[in-house]
DNA sequence: CGCATTCTTGACACCAGTCAACGTTAGTGG
DNA sequence: CCACTAACGTTGACTGGTGTCAAGAATGCG
């Protein structure tokens, strides 16, 4: 595993310029580092925590709990992501933070992220901007899950994962990890399992896309993008991938 | 109507201390108004806006366009808003910004609003924190379109649209406006004109609220709560208002 | 090897979308 | 003031897509 600071300061350098002084502020972050099992939680709605999660290794969902108990998914983490920053400025979770396989996290104590971030203003700035792309990427969750029919849901989610994990550079081309499973593919798009699984299988047979056993290859990507009408400019990276 | 800084220090408010120098950082702001005609945009999508946007009167709302020309609502916004203080940090809109109904709007300079946040703490904490909030009203609506049945779903809308307007205390008990159009409704909310239309017939004979003329009626609110799920925990107001 | 979870398939019902028509309201201009 | 129009709200009929239920196949883990 790479160091946190290099995790973390490749994750800011896809949407802002990372200066020495932005590193040199990450250097004087002391995380803990913990390993989580699969569906572990690392925060619960309610929670107030005074440490902040950077994913390392695995991916991490946040989650609503429906009073019928059902659960929503509202987003998934990778390396460099950090799920719950918003709790350096908003006190109380409104949400739950889980790791979906087994992951590796980095705990950061708030106190030293508010000191940096009063000290150095491009740090500050990076981190907003990283609260900002994620609020892009809810809204895009909103319009996928709203205005598009299943088969295209699905297929926009698979182009945003990709596209996410090819910035992220953590995978060779055409292949990245997806380790859902159908059902709670369904609970993060608002569609049941069984139809998850009939419209995997007609991606599958467009020859466009393919996802088994945790791991999305992506065969033809200019053809995925259309049936998923994705278009990657709300994820604001600095420089646009060639794909 | 007041001074556009007493209406901005009255939102902020709401989730954050607004002490003196956040009040005189707001004082150096030199705001231009500007009204705008129903529909009208005041921001489009591919934009790279030089100025914020603050609701002084009316209301705004957020929206995708769509590859079909349909439109998708992502949020509505009342006096004390900043729909799009995000692009002080993400320069291209990744979305629209338009007027439901007449409006009169601030616009402030972006150079200003970066050097008030540079030079007071107090100042850009209070943004950024707006900004998580607006965040987390997306993750609800997240689950709000994906998770529940049409009438719980309007039902929230309901709730969260009232909810919001007496934190700005703009509104006389039991009525707030509501200036949107069923079918705009519909494109918010992701389901047809036409269940619209049957759901918030339902919903006007459990007597718990009517929504007529742009005027939204609250006469249960414990039991319109219960219809749609409501838990205004995500809104992170300092002091939750007691209904 | 056995168990649990996940994936897959079929049958069926019904909710919600679409289409179409009509009623109502508000705004415009003669 | 009324006639006209456009936008919006309302209703009914119909249909098709999705959800639910249920059972079997495949996979993975201890």
């Amino acid at each position: 595993m790479q160091h946190v600071v290099d995790i973390i300061a490749r994750k800011l350098g896809e949407h802002s310029s990372v200066t020495d002084t932005v590193v040199t502020a990450l250097g004087r972050l002391t995380p803990q580092v913990r390993a989580l099992a699969p569906r572990e939680d690392i925060v619960r709605q309610g929670d107030k925590p005074s440490v902040s999660v950077v994913v390392l290794e695995g991916m991490l969902s946040r989650y609503h709990t429906l009073s019928n108990g059902r659960r929503q998914y509202l987003s998934f983490h990778i390396a460099g992501d950090l799920p719950d920053l918003q709790a350096l400025f908003v006190e109380k979770m409104d949400h739950a933070v889980c790791a979906i396989d087994e992951a590796q996290v980095a705990l950061v104590p708030h106190a030293q992220l508010h000191e940096q971030i009063d000290k150095v203003p491009d740090f500050a700035s990076a981190l907003w901007r990283e609260t900002l792309i994620d609020a892009a990427i809810f809204r895009e969750a909103i319009t996928n899950n709203s205005a598009r029919d299943p088969r295209a849901r699905i297929a926009h989610f698979l182009c945003e994962c990709y596209y996410r994990a090819r910035a992220g550079k953590q995978e060779r081309q055409g292949v990245c990890r997806l380790p859902l499973s159908q059902t709670q593919l369904g609970e993060a798009l608002g569609i049941s399992v069984v139809t998850v699984n009939r419209m995997v299988q007609q991606l599958r047979r467009t020859k466009a896309v393919d996802w088994v056993g945790h791991k999305l290859h992506v065969l033809n990507w200019q053809q995925l993008c259309e049936l998923g009408e994705f278009d990657p400019a709300y994820l604001h990276l600095k420089r646009p991938l060639r794909m």
